[in-house]
DNA sequence: TTGTATGCGTTATCAA
DNA sequence: TTGATAACGCATACAA
């Protein structure tokens, strides 16, 4: 049975509300006698005192926690969020609970509920996020929350993210630049905001660039690797296949460049690729993969402060924060002539233009 | 403010013992009539009731929380490790509080008390685990608990890992076989678990096969990236540098292979490499990387089935189980002739032998 | 400087 | 079939 105050009372030979005072009231200062204290400290130490968190937040109406709910955690973009998370949240007194929802919208749920009724003090999601439903009721409560990455556009609620129509175009843009015209997309989950969002960046770059949009060349339904190895497998064998690909996620990165090694598809020789979100291990894959960093730290800040400020003070406007993406360079693209692209006919529907 | 069973109670026209029953008290049937029943879960619905989880935990006993402390879940092993112990944890009822320690025992201290003090009904902890003694507090406690990964071999406690010696051994017996002699090995956190057992396997595997042990082929202090790049650096530049190296994890090899990047030296060309853990992208690394594979699905498993264990029935006999590690041969290992290898004087003392 | 009493929201025991 | 009441551990308003 774990020590509670009362044990340490009796022990030390004073009430209860001395003990609570001496031990955990530092800010008041209660004028309280140095025997006193010393007799309660002693006592609370021998008897292996810890405090009841359940209690004092039940009395207190505060948790100290905020629940984190990201849709993969084994995404090293979200490990490396929840980690910037954690460290800008603990200098601030707060612990993290954290829900992998797997990109499960039922798991979400649940998730969101479970930390509702822990009665954290906040919370901080990337939603799975093709509907906003649960969401939005979460956003009506008086429950502070800010969106991370995966926001809503049509909701209005605090959220921070990349500018992932940017980053689309600093991709999509560069390997126009280098030549490329048959510019495949492998997207993530269609309906989430990462995803349309960066699907609009690519749409509004070959736009501008004046190439028409062909659908076969937009395929993909999830941000795991697999997806990325599926697809690839299918635009190769497309019978005019795409001379670049771009994936709207790390994971989707790793998957095209399996299967680009199982068909024995050089690349950036026979194929470029350029990718979403830029992990630790990007620059050491083979070849360097060109890629789109996130501020993935700025992220976690912005989040922090926004939802510390709500916190602080629930009616301020809500407001929603769009960060720079950044283009690194590397190796998987190859420059190719514009005659050569010229040349290959384009038998796939020309009048598609979305 | 939420809404509580109070406030249901008044709504309904019934006591709030009654609305309890009807919300929560699914297992005992406590024939309640159909219009109460319905009276009561019209009006939490309307309400919009949440369970209050403190007062729920303070009142049971019991919170349905495990607490996860690793080292750094921005590592892919312990990110893969958490999504797996989240979703074995997750189908037995159970949420999972996640805390990083960020390899500083301080951190780790912390976050053991927090839990402690939000009353878990169990802890899975990777120590940062250079020394035992606050967890051996807690081990001392009632507090279900069981350790993965990070253990240690002197403190009696429920545990899993994986086979490091073992895992230690497959690698650099197979370095041997391709006819490596000056092997170096760059560890992790001096003092842990992990490297000692890894180190240990690392000389015994010398050792077995009569090739005396050069201290200044063993280097290294952590197991972040930077470690495994500087080390790399110092090994390159060595008056009789190793033609391969160990590294005792994922990020040390990623960090090895950006100073070998740096230097313009070819992995296996030049230096053979072989690693402990093997993320996802291990394959798709600039060369594929031979690794040590852990099972991590096969760790959480064990890990939440030793601490269900432990939770229904305390008194039962600690455990510490190692599970096997698995060598997944790749590029980044060249064959050498022992004649090549034997005209290289060891120039660095020959004496030493530990 | 310290103690008493009350309530946070829930569940469990007992009684009706 | 339902209700009153106590208790979980703590913090605090009020009293002394």
């Amino acid at each position: 049975m774990p020590v509670t105050l009362k044990d340490i009372a009796k022990i030390a030979g004073v009430s209860v509300s001395t003990v609570s005072r001496v031990l955990h009231d530092n800010s008041k200062k209660y004028t309280i006698s140095d025997e006193t204290i010393l007799k309660v400290k002693e006592a609370a130490k021998n008897l292996g005192y810890r405090v009841n968190a359940l209690a004092r937040g039940l009395r207190q109406n505060k948790t100290c926690e905020i629940g984190v709910i990201v849709p993969d955690i084994s995404n090293p973009f979200f490990a490396e969020l929840v980690k910037s998370l954690a460290g800008e949240l603990r200098v601030k007194g707060y612990n993290i609970i954290v829900f992998d929802s797997d990109e499960d919208p039922l798991i979400e749920q649940s998730a969101l509920k479970s930390l509702i009724e822990k009665r954290v003090d906040g919370l901080v999601v990337a939603s799975v996020g093709q509907d906003f439903t649960q969401i939005k009721k979460v956003r009506d409560t008086e429950m502070p929350m800010v969106m991370v990455d995966r926001c809503f556009d049509e909701l209005d609620v605090d959220s921070v993210s990349v500018d992932n129509v940017l980053g689309s175009m600093l991709a999509v843009n560069y390997l126009i630049n280098e030549g490329h015209r048959r510019i495949a997309f492998i997207q993530g989950l269609p309906g989430t905001y990462a995803n349309e969002t960066r699907l609009q960046g690519y749409k509004k770059a070959l736009h501008n660039a004046g190439i028409p949009i062909d659908k076969h060349l937009i395929a993909g339904n999830d941000f795991r690797s697999f997806n990325g190895y599926l697809k690839t497998k299918y635009l190769l064998k497309l019978s005019n296949p795409p001379t670049a690909i771009f994936t709207a996620g790390d994971l989707i990165a790793l998957g095209a460049l399996e299967a680009c090694k199982e068909n024995n598809v050089r690349i950036p020789n026979d194929i470029s690729l350029v990718t979403f979100d830029d992990p630790d291990y990007a620059s050491y894959l083979s070849p360097a993969v060109t890629a789109i960093e996130q501020p993935i730290k700025k992220i976690a800040q912005m989040a922090v402060a926004m939802l510390y400020d709500r916190i602080s003070d629930s009616r301020n406007e809500r407001r929603k924060i769009l960060l720079e993406p950044k283009l690194n360079i590397r190796n998987s693209v190859a420059r190719i002539s514009s005659t050569a692209i010229k040349s290959q006919p384009a038998n796939t529907d020309p009048n598609n233009t979305r």
